[in-house]
DNA sequence: GTCAATTACGTTCTCCGTAAGGATG
DNA sequence: CATCCTTACGGAGAACGTAATTGAC
C-alpha cells in the first residue's frame, strides 16, 4: 500500500482500455518507454504480470483481470473521495448551523445568510433562533457549529471572541411624549407603561440592573415574541426597550425608536464555538461575512 | 487522483492517530521534516487544511474528519486488492481446474495434484475427468483452466503443445499365453479375445486403426470404465490394450501388463488451453509440475 | 526557555524522455 | 521489414534529511 501511485493505477485502466502502449501512453500524456516503465513497477508491486504482451498484442493476465475488478472500484473511491472532499472546501457541499437570538435573526443575519447561499448554493445552512442558555446548548451538542450570544459561555466548553456591543433603543409609537426626543437616556422611562420581554432573554438579563433604580410603570406583561410586543405598543399597551437589530421589525409596525444614551447600557455580541472544535470552512466564511457586516 | 499516493494516505492515518508530527514521522520511518510536507502536499491536493495545528496541539479540522472516513476505507481496500492480487499470485488464493481423460487421472495426474496442494493449500483444484471432446468442451466454456488430451483441437479455438508420447500395453492375465513374452506386437493379438473401450475415447480412436488389420476375436463387448474392464479381464473374458499411465489400475487387479512395440502405435498427449486466454499463475506452475513429471 | 511544527537548502532518489535494442507478424 | 514493447542512459523534478526559524506554553 505505502508504495501505491494513483498514477500508476490510472495507466493500468487505460492500457486495459486500449490494450496498446503506444496508444494507452499518449492518452496519459507520458512517453511510451516511462508507460512501460510504470506498468512494469505496477506488476512488481503487485507481485504479478497483469498483462500478457509480445510486440503485437496485449491483453489481461487471469491476474490482471482479478486486478481489474478492485482498479477500477478503486479508482472510484479515491476519485470520489478527493472529489468529496474539495467540494466541501470549495463550498459547493456541505452545511453549516449557526444559533443566534431572535432579535439578529429579524433582519440582519437573515440578509447575510441569504447573501452567502446565494454564494454557495450548495451548502446547506440551518439556522436555530433561540435565547442564550439554549444557543449554548446547541453549540455543546454539536447541532449549531457556532452561536451569536450575548454571554460567552464556561470557557472549558467553549471559545468566543467579541464581535460588537449592541446599543438599546426604547421602541414607542410615534404620538408617545418621548418620540420627538433627541436625546434619550434610560432615567426619562420613568413613569412610562413599560412592556418586559421574558426573563429568558438576554435583553431582560442586561436591561433589569439599569432599569431597576428607575420608577417605571411596569404593565406586567412579558413577551416572548417581537410581534406581540410590537402589536401591544402599537395599541397603546405602553413602550419597551429593544437591541438595535431588532429594530427594523419595530420600525415595519410603524413604530418609533431611540437611542439610550447611558454608558455601559450594551449588549456584548460574542461569537461563541466549541471549545477544540475546529469550524468547517462553510462556517470560517460565513463567520467572515457576519465580521464585515456587523454595525460601525 | 492522478497524483494521489499511498504514502500520504499513509502518513493521514498515522497522523490522525498520534495527533504528533514527531511520533507519526518516527512511526513511519521519515523525518520530521519530510513528514510534515507530505501531510502539506496532501492538504494542498485535497484542497483543504485537513489538521489544525498549533506547536502545542494537533487535530483534525472538519474537512479532515471528512476525509478520515474515505481515508480508513481507501487504505483498506488498496491493501486488500494488493494483497488479494498478491497471494493469488504466490498461489496462497485461487483456483485452477483441467481436464484430462480418466487413465491419466487414475493414478499419474492425482498424485501431482497432491504434491500440488500439499504445497499450495489455498488453491482449490478442480478436476474433470472425461473424454476427449467433453475436454475440449470444458476448456472453451471456461470450465477448465486447460486439458490434456489425446486431440489438440481447432486451431481457431486452442492453442496446444505436445507433453509426450504414450505408449500402449496389452494387459491381460497371469494365466494368459501371452502373458510372459518379452515383445509384443499387435499381430500377435490374431485370435485372442478382446474387449473394446467406448468408441467415444481416444483409446479406441487411436487403437483401430491399428488393430483393424488384425484377426482379433471381438468379444462384443465396449466398456467405459477401467475398473469394469478390469473386472472381465480378471474374469477371463478376454484382453484389452490400454495406454500406460492406466496401468496402476489393472495392475492393483493382479493383471499383467506388456508394451506393444509396433511403429507409429502410440498416443499423443497434447496440453490444450483456449486460444487467447492466459493461464493462471497457479495453473501455469501445474503445467510445470505436469511437463516435469512426465515420464522418460 | 523549551518543545514542536515549519521553512530553507543541499543531497538523493525516482521518474521521465530520447535513443538503441529485440521480438513478432 | 515494419511495428511495437523493452532496455539503457542522461537529465529534471520530487522527496528526503539536516539545520535554522517560528510559534506556543
Amino acid at each position: 500500500m505505502i508504495n501505491f501511485s494513483g498514477r500508476a493505477l490510472h495507466a493500468f485502466l487505460v492500457l486495459e482500455e486500449c490494450l496498446q502502449f503506444t496508444v494507452a501512453a499518449k492518452r496519459c500524456n507520458v512517453s511510451q518507454s516511462a508507460f512501460s516503465q510504470t506498468i512494469a513497477k505496477l506488476e512488481q508491486q503487485a507481485g504479478a504480470r497483469l498483462f500478457d504482451r509480445s510486440t503485437r498484442q496485449v491483453a489481461l493476465t487471469a491476474e490482471g483481470k482479478l486486478f481489474s475488478i478492485s482498479a477500477r472500484q478503486l479508482a472510484f473511491d479515491i476519485d470520489a473521495a478527493f472529489k468529496n472532499i474539495g467540494e466541501h472546501a470549495a463550498q459547493r457541499r456541505g452545511k453549516v448551523a449557526l444559533a443566534a437570538p431572535p432579535s439578529h435573526l429579524s433582519d440582519w443575519l437573515p440578509a447575510i445568510i441569504a447573501t452567502y447561499r446565494r454564494e454557495h448554493p450548495g451548502v446547506q445552512v440551518s439556522v436555530f433562533d433561540t435565547y442564550s442558555d439554549r444557543c449554548l446548548s446547541l453549540v455543546r451538542e454539536g447541532s449549531a457549529d457556532f452561536a451569536l450570544n450575548a454571554q460567552r459561555g464556561n470557557d472549558r466548553e467553549f471559545e468566543s471572541t467579541l464581535l460588537f456591543q449592541e446599543n438599546f433603543y426604547l421602541v414607542c409609537r410615534q404620538d408617545h411624549p418621548l418620540a420627538t426626543r433627541k436625546r434619550l437616556n434610560v432615567a426619562d422611562l420613568a413613569q412610562v407603561d413599560f412592556i418586559h420581554t421574558v426573563r429568558s432573554g438576554s435583553v431582560w438579563q442586561q436591561l433589569m440592573p439599569v432599569l431597576r433604580a428607575v420608577p417605571i410603570r411596569d404593565t406586567g406583561i412579558e413577551v416572548e415574541h417581537f410581534t406581540t410586543l410590537a402589536g401591544l405598543i402599537v395599541h397603546g399597551f405602553g413602550v419597551s426597550v429593544m437591541p438595535q437589530f431588532s429594530l427594523p421589525t419595530f420600525h415595519n409596525a410603524g413604530l418609533v425608536s431611540i437611542r439610550l444614551r447611558d454608558a455601559g447600557l450594551k449588549r456584548p455580541v460574542y461569537l461563541v464555538w466549541a471549545r477544540g472544535r475546529s469550524l468547517s470552512i462553510a462556517a470560517q466564511t460565513l463567520i467572515g461575512m457576519i465580521k464585515r457586516q456587523k454595525p460601525v
